[in-house]
DNA sequence: ATGGTTGTTGTACGATCGTTCAATAAGAAA
DNA sequence: TTTCTTATTGAACGATCGTACAACAACCAT
């Protein structure tokens, strides 16, 4: 993740992560079948990361489900999950998924567990059966989307304001909070 | 943009791009400066393609302002926008946002100027002057995060789907379609 | 025809890539 | 201590990378 935030996913050799680890090139070969494979399970690593973050999150939240969503969503725009390092992890799997069937599954798992989780946050939040997958859908890539353009120039818009865009657009699927 | 597509970012090497035109590797050099720069102006190039699908996508919907917005963000999500030469053209650009300024640079202009043209939309379209800014970065977080997941993994959900949801979400910034 | 500019080729260079492997260090079991 | 397994090294290999360059082809103005 270091390396791959530093050099970009052109700059992540075997030889770079090696150095960055304190270890020789040949050991990176004795704990992985290959550099594809390093990145997917770096990949890996950081979506337990994202999703224990988000977890820890949702439980820190008021025993309530709008609130516990808004956690959720909120928590998408502030450390650990939004910074360069995870941005460049990501890029560098998504480049990977074109051509390889494999990567591509392993996206494709990861991102229906996202979903899932999502789902039923918003069924706990009183969105109708019918709407549960649109609703996830739009909620995702709301949130993917900023999360992606705050982490490519975090200049542009800050993460408070992220957050408020997402939390309103909660308001617009779930109804208006009642105070 | 055909070599991104079919070997990704990794396999887009200068003699892979000049065998894909029917060149010599030599004379990829001679008119770019180097690999970079050549991603940069494909780049920019899909930007203008982009661009171009949405303006005409706009000029052939209803003279109207909720129709020519509607029309805007249906296109994001039909040929030529939503392909996965895009999308790898897109990755690749990507991954070079962090390690060099200048496609930073590049990326911020281009995304302001996609921006700037929503606020335009969103404004003929009835959005009050200070919820513009916000409106349109939502928008725009909606928009790509349907496209990049249209992209990555067709068969989560369909082009019609992505547009439904886009528009329905329209619906809430701008107040309901009047009949 | 001729001189000069432009387009294009193919090769060569040095660097770096991912991977392999014999050799050594470390540690645990006997 | 001895033996076996595991951890780790560093060098080496073949392949490929981006780039540079001398040479040749094409074309155009004179």
């Amino acid at each position: 993740m270091r390396v791959l935030a530093r050099a970009g996913a052109n700059g992540a050799s075997v030889r770079a992560i090696a150095q960055e680890a304190g270890v020789s090139p040949g050991l990176v070969g004795h704990y992985f079948s290959g550099i594809d494979a390093l990145i997917a399970e770096t990949y890996t690593h950081v979506d337990a990361m994202v999703t224990q973050a988000l977890n820890a999150a949702v439980a820190a939240a008021p025993s309530e489900p709008r609130a516990q969503l808004e956690a959720f969503v909120t928590a998408s725009f502030t450390a650990p999950i939004a910074q360069p390092a995870l941005l460049a992890t990501w890029i560098a799997f998504w480049s990977l998924v074109t051509s390889q069937p494999q990567i591509a599954r392993q996206h494709d798992e990861q991102y229906a567990g996202y979903r899932a989780r999502l789902e039923q946050l918003l069924r706990e939040a009183g969105v109708a059966e019918g709407d549960l997958r649109h609703a996830a859908i739009a909620v995702t890539a709301l949130v993917d989307g900023l999360w992606l353009e705050l982490c490519l120039s975090p200049q542009c818009f800050s993460s408070e304001e992220a957050g408020a865009i997402a939390r309103r657009f909660l308001g617009t699927v779930c109804g208006p909070v009642k105070e």
